[in-house]
Order: C-alpha cells, then structure tokens, then sequence
DNA sequence: CTGTTAGCGCATTCAA
DNA sequence: TTGAATGCGCTAACAG
C-alpha cells in the first residue's frame, strides 16, 4: 500500500460505476444493489479505501467536524463542557476542533472565522458573554457569515447573541445559595464579584443580592469587591475584605477558585474556615469535592451543557434562535456549618 | 453578502487571471508584479474573500489541523498539556482537533485513522502505553498509515511506538521521591499503584522501589494495591491498605487524584494526615496546591509538554524517531512532614 | 437500480 | 511575469 487508493480505484477493481461505488459507500439517497454493494464494500476493503474528506467537503460546503471555542481548556469547568461534546460527537461521528480564547474574548470572533474557513460543520461557542459592545457586534458579524454559509452555532452563556443558546440559570442559583446562607443563620456577607465585564460574575451577584433582598438583608456596595475570576484573584478580593471590612461572617465568591484563593487568604491572616468565617463558591469543581472544608457551592454540570450543546446545534430548527435553560442546584458543605451567635 | 466569492470572483474583479491572483493571495513560488498584487489583495478585501480550505487541502494533501488525542480531557494533566498544544498551535497558525478515549486505548488507534480521513497534517499521542501488545500493533499500523499519506506524529509517554517521543522521566521522578522520604524517616511504605497495565503507573512504581532500594528499604509485595488510576482507586486502594497493613507510616499514590482519594479514606477510618499517615502522590496537579495538607507530590509541566509536543510534530526530521526526555521535580508540602519516632 | 457527466475551488503545469 | 488549461476525489444531477 503506498499513496491511496481513490474512490474510482474501487470502482474499477469492483467493476462499478463511480456514482454506484459512492453510494454504496456512502450510502446517498439512492439504494444499491445487495450484490453490487457487498462487490464495493469488498473491493475497498482489500484496496485500504480511504474516503477523502476534502474532497467531500468540497461538493456538500462543509465537513463533519463541529469547532469548540472557549476561554480556558484548563479550567474544570470548560473542560467538562469540552467532554460532553466530545463524547456526543463521537456517538455522531463527528470530530471536534477545540480553540482556547485564554480569556481573551476578542479572539472569539477569530476563531469563528477561523472555522468558517475550515468548512466546519457548526460552532459551540462557551464561556460567559461579556458588556463590551464592540466585540460583541464583530463576533455576530463572523457568525452571521457563518451562518450564511450553512453553517450552525450554538451559545452555552448567555442570550446575548442572534444563535440558539444554552442559558445558565446562574441568577436562580445564587438566589437559591443566598437564602440558604441566610437560613444558616448569616447576616453580615461580602461578595467576592469577580471582573466586572463578565456576565456570569455579574449574574451571580445580582442573584445572590435579590436572594439576601428577600431575607431583608441589604448587601452594602463596599462588600463587593471586584478581582480576576481565578484563585490569585479570589486571594487578592479576600485580602482586601480582610482588611477593610473584618467583620463579615460570610464570603460569597462567585467561582469556586477564588472561593480557593479566598480561604488561602484567610488562613494567611491567621483566621480558620469555617470557624471563623465562612466561604461559598459557584461551580462544584470536580477536584475541589475532597477538599476540607468541603465547599458550599452551586452545581452546574458541565459535561450535560457540553452534550446538550452539541445536540441542540445538530438539530436542525430554522425558526429563530431557541432558548434552552438549565438549572443549577445548591450544595451544602462545611465549609458554612451554619453561624453560631456572635459573642 | 451572500454564499461566497471565490478565488475566480477575485481574479475577475482584479481583472487577473485565476493563476495570478491564486499567486497573489497564496505567495507560490512565482512572484506576483507589485501592482497587480495589490489589485488582488484589494479585490479580495472588497468581497469579503476566504479561500476554501478543503480545495487547498486537496491539492496538498494535508490541512492545517493538528490532531490530539489522549485519554480524558478532564484530567488536569491532559488539560494542561491540551492548553500548551493549543498555545504553540496559535502561533503557528494551526487549528487542534482533540479526541478523548476515555481511557479505552484501543480507541487510540480509531482516532488516527479518523484524523487520517480527514488528512490532518500531524497528529500528537498524549497518554500513557500500556501493556497491550495486540492494541499497540494495531496502532502503529495506523500511525504508518498516516505517516505514509505524509502526516507526521508524536508521542508523549513513553518510548514504545515507532515515532518521534517525549519521554516523561517518571521513574527518575519517583526515585527522587522514595529517597527524599527516605530522609524524612519514613520507613514503612505502601504504594497506591494504578492500574496493572498502565505504563507510567508502572514506571512510577518501579521508580519509587529503586529509590527505596538505595536507601536500604524493601517494598514488600504485600504493600503494593492495584487499583484504578483516579480518585475513587486511590480511595478503595487506601481502604485496603488501612484494613490489612495498618502499620505504614507513609503512602505513596502514583497518581495525585489517587492520593486525594487516599487522605479521604483515611479520614473516614479515623485518621489523620499527616499525623498518623503520610501520604505523597504524583502530577502536582494545580487545583490541588491549596489542598491542606498540601500535597507531597512530583511536579510535571504538562503545559510545557504540549508545547515541545507540537514543536516537534512540526519539525521536520526524516531520520528515524526522535527521543526527547523531560525530567520531573519533587514538590514536598506538609502532606509528608517528617516522621516522629514511633512509640 | 445503475451509469455518465459536470463541476466544487484551487494550485500548478505548460505556453506565451 | 502572466494566462489558459488541467485535474485533485468526490457527489449529485441527469439520463437510462
């Protein structure tokens, strides 16, 4: 065997038309023969018949490859997503090309151009949307052109873009994580916020500021602080926090890493989890369900977004961009026992 | 803006010949007059051209993808060499399709050929060997089936396949760990060993039991539990461990998730650790350098990995397999303090 | 059900 | 340096 037998090399060696070995092959709309089918399938096999995707991709205007974009590969969270697509591709037969943004949300419309070039069949575009306006109309304007061109796109964030999107209920989790605190007997809360252009940072603090609303409890400007969306960040808000505001009984970190980053802090000023004061996260990374304390934080199963976002973007539906929303359920740890009166 | 302009469109805007402007905007070997050039570009720019991959793709042979594939996209390992393969891929201007096997190796070798399909320009193998010679066969000759059509391809692990490799330096790793615990005092070991047939679990293990070696400490064959290669085997292994040699002073996992389910066994058996068990494990994975205890551990940049992976996938060399070693540094955290005298 | 034929968009040969 | 013509491998009309 050396270069590659070619699709009319079957046809030959068959003794077929070309059109008969393709659909035979490929099994068009057209049905073949039982005999001449087993004659094509045999001659490929002995040839070691490779179809040539470029080739095929030529005439349809696109491959069987569906491109995955998001911010940050090595975040938990995203690799999770990035494994149920993966593995609902595979049950397609599809294949999946992966771009990280690495937080830079201007490249997503790169890299949407990018698989528009590649004749990608469609595009799962995750991580949260962002307020900047400008990147925002440039990254439709990419879609769009990629839409036109047959493509499909979903969004698994926020419904900020004309695609069909996967919408997060971070809001409802928050809410849901807020009362439960206050149930657990919290009054005095600072927030660990996150950037302030990120949807998802934002979402979770306006949910959990109406959930504390609810109790009566009245989240005061100066117990927000604003950092990166990472463990250095959640270190750094917390630090801040520690010093500035000494008295809260209860931190809300708005990812679980800085939740990490945020007990760090507080042992470094000599304070203990949950003895003196208590974190919560948002996310439940996988890695983080053995630590001690375990972390109070709200679930969102990945993995399912990342299956339901391939499904959704193979489903045809050509009426208007669709909204799917999925929940987000609360977990309890110890790392918020719950408070015990002060003094 | 509808479907889309073709190389053809721009050249009868430019008033260029099809050749010309293919010249133009791809740069052959021919030049292009400095006029007629930008006439090209111009036109090109004005109707919004992309040129169509999969027709390039078939006259060269190959696209600008690179294929990875490795066991599960989840591990922090894995992500963090996925991330470093995608950084490097970004400036070379290549995009990354990334298949997860889930850890069913056999799938390694469906994965080539998918790749093949769809003429990939070089595929990166991330992932341990194992000891299955049968599945090995059939790999390597897909991997020649590849490499035939003119694709190249890289191994990370260790040296068992006819391809150019980086080689983890795991027994070098382990080694270094058994001495430095050997230091500590400790002298009653056990190894949490992964699973039978996973070569780097092996090579971890072999390592650890050299190093013990030139300390003058056997490992005796009854301290040694095979188990799955994550957290929940780490986790039964330690049970085993606790239930039938309850006098080890320190444990070594092979692999980090698996010393993370080691210290929650021993919690639920009443132990602490570090106090009455000193446990070490392997990868240093990042989201565990918070963990309290921190984390005895063997340090790998995977990240770094990914990227000498992709350096060398497209560095041509034609004369037989290349070997690079990259070494691993131990980590000590307050997992393994130091052993106390006994009694 | 099967065969013939005409491109898909591009890079590259061969002429000029 | 430029242009005209060819064919990469395949699918989908269009015949039969």
């Amino acid at each position: 065997m050396e270069g590659n037998a070619t699709l009319f090399d079957v046809a030959r060696v068959a003794g077929v038309s070309l059109a008969t070995a393709s659909r035979a092959i490929n099994g068009s709309t057209r049905t073949v023969g039982a005999e001449l089918r087993e004659r094509v399938l045999r001659a490929a096999r002995e040839l070691d018949y490779v179809p040539n995707v470029a080739a095929r991709t030529m005439k349809r205007g696109h491959d069987d490859v569906v491109g995955l974009i998001l911010p940050d590969i090595v975040d938990p969270y995203f690799s999770g997503l990035a494994s149920g697509v993966m593995r609902a591709a595979e049950e397609h037969g599809l294949m999946v090309s992966i771009a990280s943004t690495r937080r830079r949300s201007g490249k997503e419309a790169d890299y949407v151009a990018g698989f528009r070039r590649q004749r990608n069949r469609a595009i799962i575009l995750a991580g949260s949307r962002t307020t900047n306006q400008p990147e925002a109309g440039l990254l439709q304007a990419e879609i769009d052109r990629f839409e036109a061109q047959g493509g499909r796109v979903v969004a698994v964030s926020q419904r900020k873009l004309a695609v069909d999107t996967i919408v997060v209920e971070n809001r409802q989790g928050a809410r849901e994580l807020a009362t439960g605190l206050s149930d657990l007997g919290y009054r005095d809360f600072a927030v660990l916020a996150g950037p302030r252009d990120l949807l998802s940072a934002r979402d979770r603090l306006a949910g959990f500021r109406t959930g504390l609303a609810g109790c009566g409890i009245e989240l005061a400007k100066e117990n927000i602080v604003n950092s990166e969306f990472d463990r250095d960040g959640g270190y750094e808000a917390m630090a801040q926090v520690l010093r500035e505001r000494g008295d809260v009984d209860c931190v809300f970190a708005v990812n679980d890493f800085m939740a990490l980053g945020a007990i760090a802090a507080a042992r470094s000023h000599g304070l203990d989890v949950p003895r003196h004061v208590a974190v919560a996260g948002f996310g439940d990374s996988l890695s983080l369900r053995d630590m001690s304390p375990r972390l109070t934080t709200v679930r969102i199963d990945s993995e399912r977004l990342g299956r339901l976002a391939l499904e959704m973007v193979l489903s045809a539906g050509g009426e208007g961009p669709r909204t799917r929303r999925e929940g987000c359920q609360v977990i309890f740890g110890t790392s918020t026992p719950g408070r015990r009166r002060k003094r």
